[in-house]
DNA sequence: TATGAATGAGAATTCATTCAT
DNA sequence: CATGAATGAATTCTCATTCAT
């Protein structure tokens, strides 16, 4: 076969790995290769492990969050920089169920998840430490607890809840804990 | 009767079954039965499923939680009342693997279960109504969402984070989490 | 426990796997005990087996079937008496589901079923003597053909039909089978 | 492609399923698997059930039988055939074990069992169809009688009979069956 | 004699992964 | 590089029967 085809291939397992997903069924290598009309060997070929896949498909979120954090460190206010990066996070989160266990999870299998994930661990710091410098912050709060935090306002917003009602839910949950954040004026 | 028997076999379920969730152990009857030394069947017939058993384990912490919400009402502040008892719930949770399932679950299986949630349910409502009505706490916060902050909070402490890091996380964001709904004096 | 209360355990087990039967369930001596309301040994103190179970519910009809098989040899008629020797055996077969794998079984388990499974066996061996005396039936047909064709009748009744159309069949199948049986005056 | 290994199993399967019918063992996939030396899975695979495996089994007795039927209704006597039909399937029954389950249920797992048992049941339309229009059996005589009365007389056979002297009891209690059937001349 | 809890072998089924083609 | 059949361990659950009280 073609790398073209391969590629095409790769493409099909991902798309169908993201159906998957979407629709809340759990991500088994074997069903998504019969959903996929692909050899399931094929399927093990490019991805080891469901996990592999998972990280797949969780890549283009991450790497949009990355670049989010980014422009938000060359933002001008602080502590404005902080809190749009908690949103971003969260609400990419909601929007794609493959981050979640992706942030929850302490180590990862691709390189480059464990990269994109590390690079983020670093723009936190740099956007926690320009708040702590411009005083917006609570003085306690270390870089671990940001990641912590929002993945504590997704899950808090998926008990007993609708995934219609998330979203708003975030929102609210995140506004408590950002007011309980932020340094008073 | 065999009474004696039975009890102490139920008993000695429930310890395993206890052991295998402190050691983060997926409950699995017919593991918890050969564990025990116990006829899968005996097993079955005591906890018709796995969610039984949980249900059975999480039971007295759930019981000693409706009592420390029922002793935060008969006290004299309402912040405090209220505060007291998501520290109380949070920690239980923490001491008790069985819980955290437990509150995020939407149905329970034995009405013992279904009952007691509902009494939590309703507790939480009153110590809330309790603080609106002293105007210590934000307007907008509702009886449902008292649960998952304290699941969120929760959660948020076990990410990342060893067992024995927990407790001070927790409690670091409860902190963060009733400093964002108190109402500033 | 006196004798007494033995003989109303007795009678109520009895009934109660009457019920099953009736109503098409597996004769299973633990399920017969809980809808009881016996403890199960004391069910199998009664009835070693879920065929002794059986048997037992089976006597009643058997002994009416011997009753009349006994009042048909005192008829006059010869071939009436064997043609409605088979209407009583099918008639009781769809009356009573005991019956069917008591007439198909080789062996039995109670001495007293076996007792009147021979009797039987002999009464049909007078009424086809009688039968072949009167030269009111087919020479070839044996004594061991009577139950068989009984209880083949009842077989093909029971194909893809409902209960309620089954008296109506095994009156027509019988007849074919006795028009094929009787010797044309 | 693994065709012939697939194949070879699927086949082995089929064998092995065969002997314990013959043997007159329950058709269970895990006993088969154990026996053929071949994953439970892989039968799993090709049979999803036991009922599958049976259909399965069944397949070669039904078509011959439908051949058998077609052939039948190109003879020249209305009579002949249809007795000739009778016997076939009577035949058939005590040959293959798996055919009495099938004739006597009244759905089936696989469509082309369903498809097969339509079949057979049109060409019985169609030869009591002829018989009736020669005047050569009573006129009572409805369609699903005939399966009712083949699955009648392999019944009576099999009680309290040896395998060996099946056949013989057929052929003497189809006579008498046709007897009563036939219209006299 | 009555009780009903305990037993453990057995049956059905699923799934992640490997391997022959 | 692609295929999909094969694998068998693992899991859940049931049932007839025994045994301690």
């Amino acid at each position: 076969m073609t790398r073209r085809d391969a590629a095409r291939n790769w493409q099909h397992i991902v798309d169908t790995g993201r159906t998957f997903l979407d629709e809340g069924r759990p991500l088994r290598l074997n069903e998504v290769a019969r959903e996929a009309a692909i050899g399931v060997a094929t399927v093990y070929r490019h991805f080891p492990t469901a996990e592999a896949l998972l990280e797949t498909l969780a890549r283009p979120g991450l790497e949009k969050l990355v670049r989010e954090a980014e422009a938000a460190l060359r933002g001008d206010d602080a502590w404005a920089a902080f809190a749009g990066f908690l949103v971003a996070g969260i609400d990419a989160q909601l929007a794609d169920p493959a981050l979640q266990p992706i942030f929850a999870a302490t180590t990862h299998e691709l390189p480059e998840t464990a990269e994109l994930v590390a690079r983020l661990d670093a723009l936190t710091g740099e956007l926690l430490a320009w708040a702590h410098t411009a005083g917006r912050i609570r003085p306690h709060v270390q870089r671990a607890d940001v990641v912590r935090l929002m993945c504590g306002v997704v899950f808090a917003a998926t008990v007993h809840a609708a995934p219609g009602e998330r979203p708003g839910l975030t929102r609210r949950y995140l506004d408590v804990v950002l007011e309980g954040l932020a340094v008073r004026a």
